[in-house]
DNA sequence: CGTTTTTAATTGACTAGTCAATCAACAAAA
DNA sequence: TTTTGTTGATTGACTAGTCAATTAAAAACG
């Protein structure tokens, strides 16, 4: 049975298979041997491949959140303004793709997972200072720098907020609706009323 | 040794324990053997009062909640007019209490085991519930119902976004920086302009 | 009042089970 | 034959939950 050239295709399918039972059990305890089992293989081969389990858990997470990075870029790239960009990254922020149940569980699990090990915390930060600085970038030539900074934090925050809501609770807005929620606070916000 | 009406005590201390421990660990892989401890007591006696495991952190669970719940409450007593009110449910959900890195890692496993546990999820959405009827009240009367809907939505998603964030971001705002933007909002929301 | 019985509090030792990680061994490709 | 892929079996550590036994307070009794 033994091919080569099995190394990569293997540590796709346990980071996949990672993803799914972490997602399915709704936590971090998940076992290496429901992991390979589900990818198909057994645990020694798992330990084979990323050396013990905390290797697997990061490895997933780092896809999980390159995935989503990438989603932003692709979407980025397809427009020029400064508001169509900013659109552009509350649409990615809210595709479909994140909401999968097991995505939400999986995130919502690192986001834990963070609390414990330092690599999990630092991948975490890298996402979520990457999120600001994008959106920084763009509200910085739509207002003044204060409150770009101050939407920058509330556009972070109700994109995490949400998320989070979503996981747990089925009256919690969908995913059009948040975006109507954002696309109106950032109108609102951009649109000069009295407070200079 | 053994002296009686020692019940109340214990199972306070167990639960004092187990979000100390929770908050400590950073996550709901805490042993009972743990919790007792820093109790100060044998595993033994921690099955003899909560009966599992499960009952303990959920004990743990409703105790957080409830003293959530009783905080907001008693700032809503103090004040009468929806604008106040309004103002006192953001200062109480942003109290300093609330902020704790024990607390706040342990409301962060307490979402993740909701994922797992009926009960967990149950009593979660209760508190999710409450926090949007109570914003709910006030906002229709500042507000048309429409509005009012999406600004609660809004409001809860910003409270606990910012809060997640809190939990694994040194450079997330604080606490102070976070009311500014929660009152910012809904200033400008409630300032009518062009749109009805 | 003194004695006996009941009852709550408490634990150490034990059971039965799980899991991460290791290892020795085997199979095929190069 | 060396390297790469692969596994079953095993180990060692740890854990939830049980149980019988112990202690002392309280209550019942004479």
């Amino acid at each position: 049975m033994p091919k080569i050239g099995m190394e990569e295709p293997r540590r796709r399918a346990l980071i996949d298979a990672t993803i799914h039972e972490v997602g399915a059990r709704g936590g971090m305890d998940v076992t290496v041997g429901q992991i390979a089992r589900r990818a198909g293989m057994s645990t020694a081969l798992a330990h084979h491949y990323f050396g013990n389990k905390e290797r697997i858990l990061l490895a997933a997470m780092r896809h999980i959140l390159s995935t989503f990075g990438a989603l932003v870029r692709e979407e980025l790239a397809r427009v020029e303004t400064p508001m169509q960009r900013l659109n552009a990254i509350l649409d990615a922020s809210m595709d479909r793709r994140h909401f999968e149940p097991e995505t939400v569980a999986a995130w919502l699990a690192f986001y834990v997972q963070a609390q414990q090990s330092p690599e999990a915390r630092r991948l975490l930060r890298v996402y979520a200072l990457r999120l600001h600085s994008n959106l920084l970038h763009e509200l910085k030539q739509l207002t003044d720098p204060a409150r770009a900074a101050r939407m920058a934090q509330a556009l972070s925050a109700l994109i995490d907020g949400f998320y989070i809501r979503h996981a747990l609770q089925d009256q919690a807005p969908d995913r059009d609706d948040i975006i109507d929620i954002l696309r109106d606070y950032t109108c609102r916000q951009l649109t000069e009323t009295g407070q200079p």
